[in-house]
RNA sequence: GGCAUCGUGGCCGAGUGGCUAGGCACAGCUCUGCAAAAGCUUGUACAGCGGUUCGAAUCCGCUCGAUGCCUCCA
């Protein structure tokens, strides 16, 4: 018996603009396919933000029991830069910015990328495919729209025909637009003379012969179109329809949209059954943006080095902070915001390093096992973390009412407290204590005890002044005394 | 200009046709040698204008504003 037998998942599905009742098309496993970076530059937050949501999604199945197959790609080929850039691509144009091999460019900025998501305590995904490394089911794909008539080749770069699809399909259905309003509204743009209509998307273009990075294709050499490679790596780990597809709401239009008409055009079926797409991060209410300076990076909001945050944050704050709000609605990063967060963190991993402590009664003040439920409903309500963060507090309360003696807890709530609470918060949040790492030191806690022992020592000659001094300099140490009912703790921030 | 999403108290951010979100900040109280921590209590709210309704912040329309997309973008 699986968790996930007694829990209704309900989703909102881009698709339908709905909340949907979750029901994966094989019983007990789920196909999740979610966009990944482009690794031209280093990955900014609000790609985190993203990718954070989904790992939360992901986390919160696999504690539900089901079996998941993650993939997330790495795009690290095929990104036009667009139409009018003669075919040159993403990265190739980096490279030659910075006069290094392509290659060089998807290694460094993969490791960086790495290394951010494992700072924010990601859980890899099950498949982390590149495009670069299916350049041969791309090509399969492009000839299969050709066959079926969705495509068609002009020296040597193929585009997928928008208007004959739109014929049979409904090119649109997932961003809400109509093509007679594309047409009507597509602005003039240059070098576009290869394509039949200017909604036309490229499949495979033409490499020029100074173009880098290319492959051979019965079409001559090239590389394929930005599309064309969530459709292959999908469909060749998930299946031609699989369960979830997710990304950023920026990639809506046109991307999920080409996806949709790749895959119906060569399989002739709709390729996801729930579109998820996560909301927008924005920097002191605009939108991040590196030209006009609105904008930082992970690691500088970890190490402070930089002018928009009065201080660093820790990368569990700062995952704290997101979860904080629902993946679909638009975030908005500030320091005010970040030091609420900052607060509210410290206070639930406060609560849950004492939890082990609690003295237990033979009966609880609080029905623990409705709490549970209740944390769970969030959860299978689109994945509301929000609501859920609510009931942790509520926990919270509880933790020191108890620990203050005003409140009783049985020894079978307290295991159903310690477990649940360790649930929510470090596998399915994925919200670490960063903090406990330091209070391991058993020297440290031994030189902790002895001068709480002194200070109270003191304190009970009436001695004040060593009293206050052990403290006061404890504090600008970053270590915070607390003095309880049941004796005096610390905590180090 | 078109499409989409949204506009909640000092700040961040949920939710809902009538009944307390939560965090942070602020104030009072309890505890404390004094603090801190913790607990208790209180206040300020649903952009504006119309409409539907017994009743709307929640539904509809308009206005204003924000964000995203329409061109690479999480």
């Amino acid at each position: 018996m699986q968790l996930y037998q007694n829990q209704t998942i309900r989703v909102h599905n881009s698709l339908t603009g709905k909340k949907e009742v979750f029901e994966p098309i094989n019983e007990g496993h789920i196909g999740m396919y979610v966009c990944g970076p482009t690794v031209y530059s280093n990955v900014h937050l609000g790609n985190c933000r993203t990718f954070m949501s989904f790992d939360m999604i992901f986390r919160y199945f696999k504690h539900l029991g089901f079996k998941v197959r993650y993939v997330r790609n790495i795009t690290d080929a095929g990104h036009l830069e667009n139409d009018a850039d003669e075919g040159e691509d993403k990265i190739a144009k980096k490279a030659k910015l910075e006069q290094i091999e392509p290659m060089e460019v998807v290694q460094r900025y993969t490791v960086d990328f790495h290394e951010t998501l494992q700072k924010f305590n990601f859980l890899p995904p099950s498949i982390e495919p590149t495009a670069t490394g299916h350049i041969i089911e791309q090509i399969e794909i492009i000839k299969e729209i050709i066959e079926k008539g969705f495509a068609y080749e002009v020296n040597g770069s193929v585009y997928f025909d928008v208007p004959k699809f739109n014929e049979s399909n409904e090119y649109g259905k997932l961003s809400g637009r109509k093509l007679e309003d594309m047409i009507t509204n597509t602005r003039a743009l240059t070098a576009q003379d290869e394509k039949r209509s200017p909604q036309d998307f490229a499949l495979w273009k033409k490499a020029e012969p100074q173009h880098i990075m290319r492959w051979p294709s019965p079409w001559g050499d090239g590389f394929p179109g930005w599309h064309l490679e969530c459709t292959a790596m999908s469909t060749k780990y998930l299946g031609e329809t699989f369960d979830i597809h997710g990304g950023g709401m920026d990639l809506k239009f046109p991307h999920h949209e080409c996806e949709i008409a790749q895959s119906e055009a060569s399989t002739g079926k709709s390729p996801v059954k729930y579109w998820l797409h996560a909301n927008m991060l924005t920097l002191n209410g605009k939108k991040m943006s590196k030209s006009t300076g609105n904008n930082i990076y992970p690691s500088e909001m970890f190490s402070g080095d930089n002018s928009i945050m009065s201080k660093a944050y820790a990368p569990a704050v700062v995952r704290f902070f997101m979860m904080q709000a629902h993946y679909t609605s638009i975030l908005d990063l500030s320091d005010d915001a970040l030091l609420a967060s900052e607060k509210g963190y410290h206070r639930l991993m406060d609560a849950l390093e004492c939890v082990d402590g609690l003295k237990t009664a033979t009966t609880s003040d609080f029905d623990y096992k409705a709490w549970k439920q209740k944390c769970y409903d969030a959860m299978n309500d689109d994945f509301n973390t929000p609501i859920l963060i609510a009931h942790l507090f509520d926990a919270v309360k509880r933790i020191n009412l108890i620990k203050e003696g005003n409140e009783s807890i049985s020894q079978e709530d307290k295991s159903l407290l310690q477990t649940t609470l360790a649930s929510f918060v470090y596998d399915i949040l994925g919200i670490e204590n960063q903090k406990a790492v330091k209070d391991d030191s058993s020297a440290l806690s031994g030189v902790m005890e002895l001068l709480i022992e002194l200070r109270n020592e003191a304190r009970a000659n009436k001695d004040f002044a060593t009293s206050d001094k052990i403290r006061d300099q404890l504090i600008a140490l970053g270590i915070q005394l607390k003095d309880g009912k049941e004796g005096t703790t610390f905590s180090i921030n």
